[in-house]
DNA sequence: GGGATATATCCTTCATCGAAGCCATATTGC
DNA sequence: GCAATATGGCTTCGATGAAGGATATATCCC
């Protein structure tokens, strides 16, 4: 690989001149930068991002922290399509992305906060994570730039969801439809779940709606088994729900499975409604009626307010960005 | 940052006893070593990267192709699923993995090789991208320790799913359920489309099925507009099939949601199978007949070959690793 | 107008980032 | 005095930035 050494030998100049010639600076000739520039390109050189690294203490390079249960993230559709607008985003603006969450149990592993320095990212972006862990928490805790997606931290930049809005929407649209009985199956505690929960009654509140306890039961997060378990107690109900909301997208299908096993249709016998809007639920029959995230923009924001926080470390401005979703009307929720 | 510097101004030796000590070189006494890691911990000391990798010229990171039509790849299941265990694997072996793909259209940008080049990946991992694509082919031909998944390149390393048994074997399925009139709408032109068709053809043959030239249609991959179109055509048919097969797990929902809005049932009056074995197939009802491809094994194959590459880089052993998948039964191919 | 000083232009030298490896050197025991 | 063991000095990787030097031109005063 050619090296800065070998223009400079090339072209008879100090490697000091190939660099600022390179970095374009104000303090060459005309002449000299376009010859340097020319040789750099006839030797096919290219800058080595570690010896920049090194001088210049930045990397262009982003960590991302993005663990589900397997680790990964990845296999999850919500935050595959929130990274995949965030990759998009901050490449367009130079940065590159490597992953931080490596795999816990290996020995000699570091800490995230660890690996953050081991690899000198500029900045962080945390997701779809174990808020409580302390790794994460010694992480948030360090100066290095970092937006959290749907997890609020002091003093630091959030990127969410907007939950409540995006719930009471939900809510009001089937409330619209002449639903009257909405059962809840929400997902394990959490923030996100909190919201919407605490949304969901507000909304049936100041609606009027009736919400029996019996009708708010728990499922984990895409869990269409436990989805489907809770959706057969609320159909055994002596006054069933003529709508059941879900945790999320994938773990509906659980429940429409069980609705369908019992010979009920949807939406004619019993409406239901998912949250997240997977593109899946859009090719399905019938099409899911769902709150749709706006993944794009939850992503996009994350790399915008990521790349400020790295590109203006003065103005430590901590910003709190509400994303609203909304109503995908789906063939789900019938009108009665 | 503590440096070795600092480490070796607190124990008071040199810098590079600092370094023999922390990377167990055998000619340091055992007390310094002990005394020198010690503190080296006091201080919170973690070895950068950059400057590491400036030294070695190994970084410890590979860079990953990935990109479908939106550049990404993230975005879709089969490959997130692969990429998914790929990460896994190669994180178990100390490596961390950076997207390659950056958006095209950015100015300045760099092709893929001078991004290799330019992050000093180790290695590279390719699936889920144009393969006709002069900067992949440039890539390719360079020197990098590389694996490809899904696509031959001579004298390169690569994971395949066996698309050609996998076929066999899902058509065969469906013929041992009594079958006669299959039709397969194909994905566009590709090697992966290649051998399916193929495949299907033989196969056909060779069970003695007759598969006239209007059985067989092209939609896009995931494209369920596509596939509903073909599908109507199939349905239109004077003989239409009694089965039909889709380029993906994807598209099939599409085909789908045109059965039913015929009117016909799936799988009584007509049945339908995919290709992938993706998640959500297996919780929709009904579950989708499909052939399941082992992206566990792919990813992790695809990560230890790599790295076994980059880790031998005499012996340049080049192999064509063939995974099979296996049929999901499901409940969309029906009995006749 | 001539010499002296100021200024702009262009480039080089030097130090530096953090780590690693070669080779030299110091210490110890025998 | 020699081997074995332990440690340090210097250089290198590739790039950058501060500071300074060389040259040419502009400005000034007497």
């Amino acid at each position: 690989m050619a090296s800065m050494k070998d223009i400079s030998r090339v072209c008879g100049v100090s490697i000091a001149t190939v660099s600022k010639a390179l970095n374009n600076h104000k303090d060459i000739g005309e002449e000299t930068k376009t010859h340097i520039r020319q040789v750099a390109k006839e030797l096919g050189y290219f800058p080595n991002s570690s010896a920049r690294a090194l001088k210049t203490n930045r990397t262009y390079n982003v960590g991302v922290l993005f663990a589900d249960e397997a680790m990964s993230g990845l296999t999850h559709d919500y935050f595959a399509d929130v990274l995949d607008s965030f990759k998009r985003t901050v490449e367009a603006r130079g940065y590159d992305i490597t992953f931080l969450n490596a795999s816990k149990n290996r020995k000699n592993r570091m800490t995230y906060l660890e690996h953050c320095r081991y690899r000198g990212f500029d900045g962080v972006m945390i997701a779809c994570v174990d808020f409580s862990d302390p790794e994460v928490e010694e992480l948030v805790k360090s100066d290095i730039p970092l937006v959290t997606v749907d997890y609020v931290f002091c003093n630091k930049t959030v990127i969410v969801s907007d939950n409540v809005k995006g719930m009471r929407e939900l809510v009001t649209y089937i409330y619209e439809q002449g639903h009257r009985r909405v059962a809840y199956i929400h997902g394990a505690d959490s923030a996100v779940t909190r919201s919407r929960l605490s949304s969901f009654y507000k909304t049936a509140e100041e609606l009027g709606l009736i919400v029996p306890d019996e009708y708010v039961r728990e499922a984990a997060y895409r869990d269409t088994k436990g989805a489907g378990r809770a959706t057969k107690e609320l159909l055994k109900l002596k006054e069933p729900p003529t709508c059941i909301l879900y945790p999320d997208d994938f773990s509906s299908f659980g429940g429409m499975n069980v609705i369908k096993e019992k010979g009920l249709r949807i939406p004619e016998d019993i409406s239901i409604a998912g949250y997240d809007g997977i593109r899946v639920g859009r090719h399905i029959e019938p099409q899911l009626t769902t709150l749709r995230q706006n993944t794009d923009r939850i992503g996009a924001q994350a790399g915008e307010k990521l790349i400020s926080l790295i590109e203006n470390p003065k103005t430590t401005i901590v910003e709190q960005v509400v994303i609203g979703g909304e109503v995908y009307t789906g063939k789900t929720v019938g009108r009665i």
